[in-house]
RNA sequence: CGGGGCGUAGCUCAGUCUGGCAGAGCGCUGCUUUUGGGAAGCAGAGGCCCUCGGUUCGAAUCCGAGCGCCCCGACCA
């Protein structure tokens, strides 16, 4: 590619959409290009990028015996409503309606044609395990697209999904992806982390997540100083000591003006670790638009993460309570209490508040506060499960000794055992080898392929402009030639040496524009191609050609006649990394 | 959806408070000089001042509504 010739004009100054480093030189070396919110055209060294990385995904999914093919963007809306997630992505869903009033969807993400797929062609155990692929566009009308290409509206997503007669068969594809997974994501030189994650509304049992550990990340994950435990704030569980004493009795004491756990701590001269914190919640069922208040118990020391109080209540929609709805179910704040509840409010007890005993608590009227409560005498939960948030400096729980650390991250990878919910959605049954009517069990993966690309430029940048790793940098070598346009040697030497390395397989973004040499070296250190060549009038009179690492800045001189070799074997040493 | 910021040349922005000629730097076109890390001069092109409505002799500027973009939060298969 000659520069004189490219799409794309390098920037001097960042736009103002830009917000990170990295994005601001991807527009910058203009790469991309920005059309509305969370939509960007992909310019012509993008676009280059882009197709690497999709080849990089590509053949580590072929190399897993995933077969590819393509599915609509566009669906019908009936199969949405067949699988139920119409109404559990609600306005995440992009609708539209064709010329006869048909209402369609633009896929967000394909379980439910790919399931339908499967239900057509497969009838038989013989025809499994089978993993399908696609690289394709989704659509997601996010509340909020943000962060560049991180969360966009239109984006380029690789979806894999699995296919097999049973649990071992789903572990054994599901094992299979998770290692071309950490594959593809070294290749392309982005470290993750694999965490447990919270499965949200695709449903399923157990997923984990690809995490790109980064200050510009909207997740939070836990992870362990002690063993490779790891996992989305959501799903995170820590050790949470048990106390040997023995129940006392319980007695109610006046406590004026004591509203939170830090003034009942304070006013009875015991830790938070020792009361009981009960928060209301409204939660909303996806079936219907029914809102019932909801009573989480947890101990006091701990906070709730509600996306677990949603889990816990079959994936219900949860907000704090006003506190006028509290008053309406005849509850008062900051003495509530599920001993002696007199409302009707689902109780969802945390596992802390059920071997902690004796925990001081609310008595359910102004001024009042129980000591001594204990679960199973005092009161019961509708529920009981895991509704603590994991916190900075907790103990680990799988290897009893580590310290647990939040950071920030960026979702790159899912995969998820999705099960037979879809299946059992579509009917899709098949033959076992008796002959016996069975339902497949699903797998479901994906990666972000736009993510990947976003990650990379955050981790392969310095101050000067990108520098990508040879697996995916839109061109190997950027030949700078300076002076071409006053000395016709020179020119023949630059366009010659094109022609040589193009003639061995190599990409060259060759840069023949009739500029200063500032200005070409900054805008090759901007694009970041990792190997620079330089010709120049005084090259060509030592007989030399120059090669330049973008990495390290380093340069080394070759022989002009051994131009081609020199920079081939620089190539060969940036694959072997 | 709540809070905040912004919208003027291709890009970054001044001008808006206090109404009165449409501006700067970079980029772009032509010419001259220059040529190893974003050179200099000369001459130019380029505008629906986001949109609509209102106030006014007169609106980029004041008022109202709307749209768009960015940030924080809610949300996030």
């Amino acid at each position: 590619m000659q520069m004189s010739n490219l799409l794309g004009k390098t920037l001097r100054e960042p736009p103002s959409e830009a917000d990170s480093g990295s994005l601001a030189l991807l527009l910058r070396a203009g790469y991309i290009s920005q059309l509305m919110a969370g939509a960007y055209t992909f310019m012509p060294l993008g676009n280059r990028v882009r197709l690497n990385i999709e080849n990089v995904v590509r053949k580590h999914m072929n190399l897993s015996g995933a077969q590819e093919i393509l599915m609509p963007a566009l669906q019908p809306i009936e199969i949405w409503e067949q699988s139920g997630r119409a109404a559990k992505m609600k306005d995440v869903l992009f609708r539209l309606s064709d010329r006869r009033g048909r209402s369609l969807a633009l896929g967000p993400t394909h379980e439910e044609v790919v399931t339908q797929l499967a239900g057509k062609f497969i009838s038989s155990h013989r025809d499994l395990p089978l993993t399908t692929y696609q690289i394709q566009t989704k659509f997601r009308d996010e509340a909020r697209p943000r962060g560049g290409l991180v969360r966009v509206r239109e984006f380029t997503m690789k979806d894999a999904y699995s296919f097999d007669l049973d649990e071992d068969g789903l572990s054994d594809s599901y094992d299979k992806m998770f290692q071309a997974y950490k594959n593809i994501f070294s290749e392309c030189g982005v470290p993750v982390v694999p965490v447990d994650a919270d499965s949200g509304a695709i449903g399923g049992k157990g997923s984990q997540e690809f995490i790109f550990i980064t200050e510009m990340g909207e997740d939070t994950v836990v992870q362990c100083s002690g063993c490779e435990y790891a996992a989305n704030l959501e799903k995170a569980t820590f050790l949470q000591e048990s106390s040997a004493e023995a129940q006392k009795s319980l007695e109610e004491v006046e406590t004026p003006n004591v509203a939170t756990i830090e003034d009942l701590s304070e006013f009875l001269s015991i830790a938070n670790s020792s009361t009981a914190k009960a928060v209301l919640f409204m939660a909303t069922k996806f079936e219907s638009d029914e809102e019932f208040p909801v009573l989480a118990v947890i101990r006091g020391d701990f906070e709730v993460n509600d996306v677990k109080l949603s889990n816990a209540l079959g994936g219900a929609e949860v907000r704090p309570m006003e506190a006028s709805e509290a008053a309406n179910v005849g509850l008062v704040p900051g003495y509530i209490s599920p001993v002696n509840l007199a409302s009707e409010v689902t109780v969802v007890a945390d596992r802390s508040v059920i071997s902690a005993p004796n925990l001081a608590g609310g008595a359910n009227r102004e001024g009042w506060h129980y000591l001594n409560t204990n679960y199973g005498r005092d009161w019961e939960a509708d529920i009981v499960t895991d509704l603590a948030e994991a916190q900075e400096g907790l103990t680990c729980e799988q290897c009893d000794g580590g310290i647990l650390s939040l950071a920030r991250g960026i979702e790159m990878g899912h995969v998820f055992r999705l099960g037979q919910i879809y299946a059992e959605a579509f009917g899709v049954s098949i033959q076992d080898s008796d002959g016996a009517a069975v339902t497949p069990t699903m797998g479901c993966y994906g990666i972000g392929i736009g993510r990947i690309f976003a990650a990379a430029a955050e981790v392969f940048h310095d101050d000067n402009g990108l520098n990508w790793p040879i697996a995916i940098a839109p061109y190997q070598v950027h030949l700078v030639a300076i002076g071409i346009d006053k000395d016709d040697a020179v020119r023949d030497e630059a366009y010659g040496l094109y022609a040589e390395l193009i003639e061995s397989g190599i990409d060259v973004l060759f840069d023949d524009r009739a500029l200063r040499p500032g200005v070409m070296f900054n805008d090759a250190d901007l694009m970041g191609m990792p190997i620079r060549v330089t010709v120049s009038p005084r090259n060509h009179e030592n007989e030399i050609i120059e090669i330049t690492g973008r990495a390290d800045g380093e340069s080394l001189t070759a022989p002009r006649a051994e131009g081609v070799d020199s920079i081939k074997a620089e190539i060969h040493k940036l694959r072997q990394g």
